[in-house]
DNA sequence: CTAGGGTTAG
């Protein structure tokens, strides 16, 4: 039988006999009682003898005493507004005993404000204590539903908005696309999927099907969740795409690891066919997707999109920008964003110092620590990670432990596990492993598989077998051992030639079925961002490619190149059997000199994977052949070759 | 007679 309530919208009120009694509204008897629009008006108390409850409110806080003046007409918006604006709790919990024991408690509007300004808001802000009220007020509209919802979505266990979502369902109250958009939020809070499904099932039976908002937050649900595929079809079902269905589109391709197709919808989105304009936050994406793949040319069409959208001016564009620029190998076009700001941040200055750490300038970025604290600014965990970096990277291992201690002490930032993973970096390449070793096991927080594995790369540049394989142990542990564990591993025994565990190892991997990542590398060309893994066959030119790199193996040869592969296996092909014969940085430097003309700019490539000491030797010779520059970013860091040199002094 | 929705810098 239908819910006697389902004929009168969802405007009911509770019967009055329950008003007062302060029952747990699960039990209550709901009575439709009339349409709120037609209340005569049973809440202009303007009473003749005002009762003692409707006295005006003092409210007391110590020894001063704020007076609420009630004019009998306006009573209730006196105490709309007094909910609004009061800043003190014992006030609010005088204001909560006032509503529970007179007839505002009738008052949906009254309820309402109360129950925002309690959960959303406020000194009492607590979505407990507003559950409290929400069920001694008894009655339910889907307003109240929405606040108590949206409070517990945005509470630390939002798990709870999907209970009394589904509880309210279960009363027949019919939700409205807002509640739906709520609980979505929740789902997306704790990664809840089969939440979302079921409530994605939900809009479709109260026919939201076609709210693009709802829609939009469904896509991300499902992007946050891995499930491209899904947040796709969303995407395409939806009748109306604006720019933020665009923009949450372009953040799934982010997350679930597409990137080139991320940058190829910025031109969808403006082609004829959907005229879409990208807005700032598009831009913000597309900056992040054009530093993971070094796409320079196409960060700067961004840059200057943003400049002809007079968006110039906003803080955190400018930010992403330096970012971006930065992490192109580009420092001074960095540099020019930053010096160009009006104000800056700390973001702005953490982002300015990562960059020159990271392009290997960290005397200068030690420089911008000191000059943005002269300018003011404190320093936060991000700015020490960029500081940390500089330290590791340009070999500065006094300072790094100093500001290290400085940063625990003088600042008062816990280190996380970033930090730590910058010291191991900075101790390991210093040749300090046991001292590495002690800094971990020393910490508060579990160490996670990351700095187990910087340090297991130091063991490897270091030749220390017995601490590598305490290491690669704690990784085992943490069931987090990849591919390029084993491969440190390997590489660790074969450069203190033990053979017989280099078999072992391989065995162990061939045992484990472990996939070795596959190198993958990028190069940007005339706005186009390409892309090759190990021995790729897949491009459409890869016979032009193959015969370009004979004809530079040949060139580097007579100058003296032998490829290198006894020592090294860092990386190995795809299917892990062995070792690969073209890597793809040398695939990608071969597109590079195919495709554009000799002498023009710097081949800038990007990789997934450190770069191997074969390849090392390659680029170099390369850069003084072809007299080329070649900016390669790894996975680490910037080599910049130019004229037989690198600006590594080693290939680490 | 209320107000409440989706993307977002280092």
């Amino acid at each position: 039988m239908a819910p006697v309530w389902s004929s009168c919208s969802n405007r009911f009120v509770l019967a009055a006999t329950k008003l007062q009694s302060h029952t747990c509204f699960t039990t209550a008897i709901v009575i439709p009682l009339y349409h709120y629009s037609t209340i005569p008006q049973p809440y202009q108390p303007n009473p003749p003898n005002p009762s003692p409850k409707l006295v005006p409110l003092q409210l007391h806080k110590q020894n001063q005493s704020i007076p609420i003046s009630f004019s009998s007409l306006n009573y209730k918006e006196s105490i709309i507004s007094a909910i609004k604006s009061i800043s003190h709790k014992t006030h609010l919990l005088q204001i909560h005993a006032r509503i529970l024991t007179t007839t505002l408690i009738q008052d949906p509007a009254v309820s309402h404000h109360f129950l925002c300004r309690v959960s959303l808001s406020g000194p009492l802000q607590n979505p407990d204590y507003s559950r409290r009220f929400f069920e001694q007020i008894s009655y339910s509209f889907v307003s109240h539903y929405n606040t108590m919802i949206r409070a517990y979505s945005l509470s630390d266990s939002p798990q709870k908005s999907l209970f009394l979502y589904r509880d309210m369902r279960r009363r027949g109250i019919a939700a409205n696309p807002l509640t739906s958009s709520f609980v979505v939020k929740s789902c997306i809070r704790f990664l809840y999927l089969l939440g979302g499904v079921q409530v994605h099932c939900n809009i479709f039976k109260d026919g939201h099907q076609s709210d693009s908002l709802l829609l939009t937050a469904l896509m991300d649900l499902y992007s946050q969740c891995q499930k491209y595929d899904d947040a796709c079809k969303v995407f395409d079902e939806m009748p109306m795409r604006d720019t933020v269905a665009w923009n949450v589109m372009i953040s799934c391709c982010i997350r679930n690891n597409r990137t080139r197709d991320a940058l190829s919808l910025f031109d969808v989105m403006r082609s004829e066919n959907y005229k879409c304009e990208p807005d700032d936050v598009t831009c913000l994406l597309l900056l992040q997707v054009c530093a993971r793949l070094n796409a320079l040319e196409f960060g700067e069409r961004i840059h200057s999109y943003i400049m002809d959208h007079g968006y110039g001016g906003a803080m955190n564009l400018s930010n992403s920008l330096i970012s971006m620029y930065s992490r192109c190998g580009c420092v001074d076009k960095a540099y020019e964003v930053f010096m160009g700001m009006k104000n800056r941040s700390v973001v702005s200055w953490s982002a300015m110092i990562s960059g020159l750490a990271v392009n290997g300038y960290g005397r200068e970025a030690i420089e911008a620590f000191e000059e943005m604290q002269r300018n003011g600014i404190q320093p936060d965990d991000h700015t020490f990670t960029g500081v940390l970096s500089a330290c590791s990277h340009s070999g500065l291992l006094d300072e790094g432990v100093s500001f290290f201690d400085r940063m625990i002490s003088e600042f008062r930032i816990t280190p996380a596990i970033h930090h730590y993973g910058c010291m191991v970096d900075l101790m390991g390449r210093a040749g300090l492993l046991d001292k590495a070793y002690q800094l971990i096991t020393s910490m508060e927080a579990k160490p996670d598989s990351t700095v187990w594995r910087t340090l297991l790369g130091a063991c490897r540049i270091h030749g220390h077998v017995t601490l590598g394989e305490r290491v690669i142990e704690h990784l085992i542990e943490l069931r987090a051992q990849e591919a390029g564990d084993y491969v440190l591993l390997l590489n660790l025994y074969s450069s203190a030639e033990q053979w017989e565990k280099v078999v072992e190892v391989r065995k162990l991997m061939k045992q484990n079925s472990i996939q070795t990542t596959p190198g993958c590398c990028t190069i940007e060309l005339n706005g186009v961002v390409h892309e090759f893994v190990v021995d790729d066959i897949s491009h459409s030119r890869r016979v032009e490619i193959y015969n370009t790199l004979d004809e530079i193996n040949k060139q580097l040869r007579i100058a003296g190149y032998v490829v290198e592969l006894s020592s090294e296996l860092h990386k190995m092909d795809n299917r892990g059997k062995g070792y690969a014969l073209s890597h793809s940085e040398k695939l990608a430097i071969a597109f590079g000199v195919l495709v554009t003309p000799p002498g023009t700019t710097a081949l800038r490539v990007a990789s997934n994977l450190r770069i191997c000491v074969d390849c090392h030797n390659f680029l170099k010779l390369f850069s003084a052949v072809y007299n080329r520059d070649v900016i390669l970013r790894d996975r680490k860091r910037f080599h910049h070759f130019r004229q037989g040199h690198c600006s590594c002094s080693d290939y680490w």
